[in-house]
DNA sequence: TGGCTTTTTGGCAAAATTGCAAAATATTGA
DNA sequence: TCAATATTTTGCAATTTTGCCAAAAAGCCA
């Protein structure tokens, strides 16, 4: 029961560590108005293509994005919907932190 | 312009970051429903103190949690309110994908 | 004060992640 | 069929993360 209930938490797990990439939630995040291909998001992360490519497995391997073929390219999409509202929450919450930080500073 | 969007998305990967440790997400999860001491913590994830501290420092300095001394424990608690209905997507999404992987199995 | 109990740190070795460059795979068109 | 385009996979070296042990702090109280 337990050990059923820590396994689930392994795998969110998993989502979270994809997620905690800077480059990769970059890509995510740019996800959120809408598919890309891979060479948008190449152009958006400035890195090199393959690096991005391998990026783009951890998000898939992890639920996060789909991938769809069409034409000649890939393009990729939001597949963790709910992602967007925490999206909200946590450039807010780096908003709250960024502010806290200043009034520390000026209040010395 | 794009490159204040940029820090903020690294800033908040920092928090992903923080909760893709298993034996981290366990305990947020476990904090979702009231702050509980380091010891019971660890009784938790069953790792050795000194490794749980390190857990706990990660996420608390991610913002995620944060600890108050009371008597002779350290409380922690969830500082990230969001993470809450968060949490029940991602575990929404792992069964999903369970679910089709054995459908997957199954069709065979 | 001195001895507990609880938590954090320093030091390390093992394991995992990252990113670039080169090679391998499709796909598309000419 | 060949060449060009788009993306993924591999091989590797550098860096980071993990987790344990021992030792140091820090706070409490008899």
């Amino acid at each position: 029961m337990r050990e059923q209930h820590k396994r689930s938490i392994a795998e969110q797990a998993k989502i979270f560590k994809a997620l905690g990439h800077p480059s990769r939630l970059l890509m995510v995040d740019a996800l959120r108005d809408g598919e890309k291909c891979v060479c948008e998001l190449r152009e958006l992360v400035g890195d090199d293509m393959s690096t991005i490519s391998r990026h783009l497995a951890v998000l898939r391997e992890a639920g996060v994005v789909t991938s769809k073929k069409r034409g000649t390219s890939i393009y990729y999409r939001l597949k963790l919907g709910c992602l967007n509202q925490f999206l909200q929450c946590t450039a807010a919450a780096v908003q709250q932190k960024a502010r806290e930080h200043l009034e520390i500073v000026q209040s010395r």
